[in-house]
DNA sequence: ACCTGAACACCGTTCAAGT
DNA sequence: ACCTGAACACCGTTCAAGT
């Protein structure tokens, strides 16, 4: 185990790694200390393969957004299933695109906190914009208004996932002391809704829901 | 300068000195041993104010929301000034709770990273919530709907903002290679829509766009 | 109660050196 | 080119001790 030229490892080794410590100890524990020693090497050897620790962040974010943009080129009656199996009309595709999207980033705990502290302007995140406006720009929207649509949509996502997730990773909340008497809550509507956000299937139900709103917005003839 | 009981600061003189630090040096170097300097304390002192780092960071984000629901409640003449400066109906609520939050996040850079990465179950962040859901109960919609509703707009302007900040921290993108010969862009429907991201107006109204859409899905009723 | 100083177990990154 | 080992300037947090 002496130095020397060995190559035995490869970038996207090193994004597993992260990706495995990522899933397992969370965001902050991404470390490269932590990601080379899980590979048996020392820190300074990750600097060959990344310039910096953003860049292999980077890195992690392309290979998560990999093959997102795909689910709205094939049919979509895979990702939407309670749907018609028939073609996928561009209102499909915008819904299959978020959905994939919003898997990806629940699939590991801690991707929206990668995706949010980076620029998101990779190759990968720019398919995925350009998938979403194509949607948009096939429903009939003009160049600008596709954009923003697109934008719009994977905005949504993101702010979706980012909110469900900061929720599901809250540390162990001190139980509410034991009173005999409730006090009238300051905020009876948010403790009424609070049965929408328990699991994760409905946090996929409510954010398929915004998605839909948020095209009916966009493109009111129905 | 020796120890002993001062109590010559409190908690808001370490979230105020923790703001400081936000906006000059960005959200990493929000460091406890750093907002503990700029006060002329040792780091150990700030444990006798919050009990961790995540704890002050709560305090921050609480700080940050304050008065943003009230944007919903006093005439939204101000906030929307580009509207009739006529009464506030439930539609113009909605906008000015978006646009106040979008400003109060934008303000501090490194704003949404630090809302990103907590619970966002605090006080000022339910009283929002609630604004938000009883606009949408006003618009007749059943309990469930409007919660959906205002969750969809919250995490709209979450991930809006999200997307417009990462894009602006940007680290300093390598120049295109000079060539001489064009090649086909993948991404051609992305860059005809890049004049639409350049500065903060046409971000502000992006977002003011995005949640005019999400209302019109919610409500179609015109 | 409020604060210090020392200590523990970490960080990202750079640099000179080995093969 | 790929890797090590030492080093620099940092982290959050705990603990014993001072007033």
């Amino acid at each position: 185990m002496k130095p020397g030229p060995r190559r035995s490892i490869s970038q996207a080794d090193i994004v597993d790694a992260a990706f495995e410590i990522l899933e397992e100890k969370g965001f902050a524990a991404v470390s490269v200390r932590g990601v080379a020693a899980a590979l048996g090497l020392t820190p300074t050897a990750l600097y060959t393969y990344f310039e910096s620790k953003s860049a292999l962040q980077a890195a992690m974010v392309e290979q998560l957004l990999a093959g997102v943009a795909d689910a709205g080129t094939i049919g979509p009656a895979d990702e939407v299933s309670d749907q018609d199996a028939s073609a996928g009309t561009w209102r499909d595709r915008v819904l299959a695109l978020a959905v994939a999207l919003r898997e990806r980033l629940v699939a590991h705990a801690g991707a929206v906190v990668l995706i949010t502290s980076g620029p998101l302007d990779g190759a990968r995140a720019r398919d995925l914009e350009e998938a979403l406006i194509a949607c948009f720009a096939e429903a009939g929207l003009d160049s600008d208004d596709a954009a923003r649509a697109g934008r719009a949509v994977r905005a949504h996502v993101v702010g979706a996932v980012a909110l469900e997730t900061a929720r599901r990773a809250a540390p162990e909340q001190m139980p509410e002391p034991a009173t005999l008497w409730r006090e009238p809550s300051r905020h009876p509507l948010v403790e009424a809704s609070a049965h929408l956000a328990l699991d994760g299937d409905a946090a996929a139900d409510s954010l398929r829901w915004g998605v839909e709103r948020l095209i009916d917005g966009v493109v009111p003839a129905r």
